[in-house]
DNA sequence: AATTTTGCATGTTTTAAAGCATAATTTTGT
DNA sequence: ACAAAATTATGCTTTAAAACATGCAAAATT
């Protein structure tokens, strides 16, 4: 792939958050340091443990935040699309990496090293306030998801993680179809339960008339009923 | 309450993590605007939905951080001693506070204003470290205790509490009993269990000789073995 | 000092979710 | 195109933790 073509049709088609805050001179440093990055599917990003360096920017694709616990079993902490940025924490908290990130689907990632951002917050307000933002949002997530993840049931987490998806990835053009096509094993993750319950729970709905299901293909019937049984049920 | 003692007390007895970055200027900016609150045990000093004002700066005393979840159940989420910030977050999210903070102890606490603290990091980029670091940490903190909330069982995920709790708080001169007096429900709601379920346990762990239990004292016997079980069991 | 309230302890029952087994279906690799 | 592997679907069993109940002890209120 072309990194500059590509780079620079992602620029034009989308003012994304950082970019705009940059100038001319960062803008430049940037080009001359990025590097663009194809993951195949389920390939690994980076891995806890790791050492952070890179910031990580979601040019295409679906991608994975997510932390191995007990017995294999694993959790999806957080998902990203095009265009985010992922990867910064770790340096930020001068720490190795306490999740991994995978691409869910076929990605384009971008990177630049985090010793230039670093260097560029310095010299720029508004890039430390973006990070400021993004670290103070998804934080206020996690604790949110503490809660819930521990607290609700199985099909309040279900559907909670129905409308992540939905928040995260949208509708195909029907506007009732999922964009996104994950393996059952994957919304089990996402909701904290076994691949059974989540093929069980997923059974329950479609029989409620809340969704359909054929396959990996989730269409959203009732997105009330599932909003409803997120908050309570 | 003296303001101005209390405050030179606190400068003059750590130098703080925030308080060293200022430049002069700033110093005396806040000793203007720095207001100084005692709480009560158990007093609310924020609510959960209410908007973020003030920074806050523990001086003396505990103070925990929690959510209210389903059904009266509440989820401690994180425990800070003298002298911690807290209750930004929400303010650079530019969102309501998603959980409540609260005095466990009778508490002295600072407040200023958050639009303060704004301008101060426009003009100095190692209090936006400060915080960049520190929202890092404790986004890192928020996403491994997603997992083991969810995934260790009781002994493992009490053991984790009670590691915490010699974390934050330490010992008292004995080296062995734990600086901190909480409810057996506080236990529970930092171990994301029902209270029963945390009296149960610590009488386990106590005939295990893990702990020795003396009321609301508890005395760590053998840390190896309870970090042993935070880790496996 | 008496009484009410709150917190601790422990036993029993219930239940939500995990674990396990099996079969059918779909996907993947050669 | 085919076999092998992985994924999905369902039923049955087990289990960890919640819910409930009761008694006792210690504080707090009067």
């Amino acid at each position: 792939m072309n990194i500059k073509s590509t780079l620079e049709k992602v620029i034009s088609e989308d003012l994304a958050a950082i970019w705009s805050l940059l100038k001319p001179e960062e803008k430049r440093q940037i080009t001359d340091n990025f590097e663009i990055h194809s993951f195949k599917k389920n390939q690994i990003i980076y891995a806890e443990k790791d050492n952070p360096v890179y910031l990580w920017c979601l040019l295409k694709g679906k991608v994975k935040l997510y932390k191995d616990g007990i017995g294999g079993r694993q959790q999806i902490l957080r998902l990203y699309r095009p265009i985010q940025y992922f990867g910064y924490r770790a340096f930020f908290a001068k720490e190795p990496y306490v999740s991994s990130a995978a691409a869910f689907e076929p990605s384009t990632v971008g990177s630049l090293p985090m010793e230039l951002v670093k260097n560029m917050i310095d010299n720029n307000r508004d890039l430390a306030w973006f990070f400021i933002h993004e670290l103070s949002k998804n934080l206020g997530g996690s604790d949110t998801k503490i809660v819930t993840l521990t607290q609700k049931h199985i099909r309040g987490r279900l559907a909670e993680a129905l409308i992540l998806l939905i928040d995260n990835y949208g509708f195909e053009d029907d506007g009732k179809t999922l964009k996104i096509y994950m393996a059952r094993e994957d919304i089990a993750n996402l909701s904290n339960m076994t691949t059974s319950n989540a093929i069980r729970t997923l059974s329950a709905f479609a029989q409620e008339r809340i969704i359909t299901v054929d396959g990996r293909r989730i269409k959203i019937v009732d997105e009330m009923k599932l909003r409803q049984i997120s908050k309570f049920g």
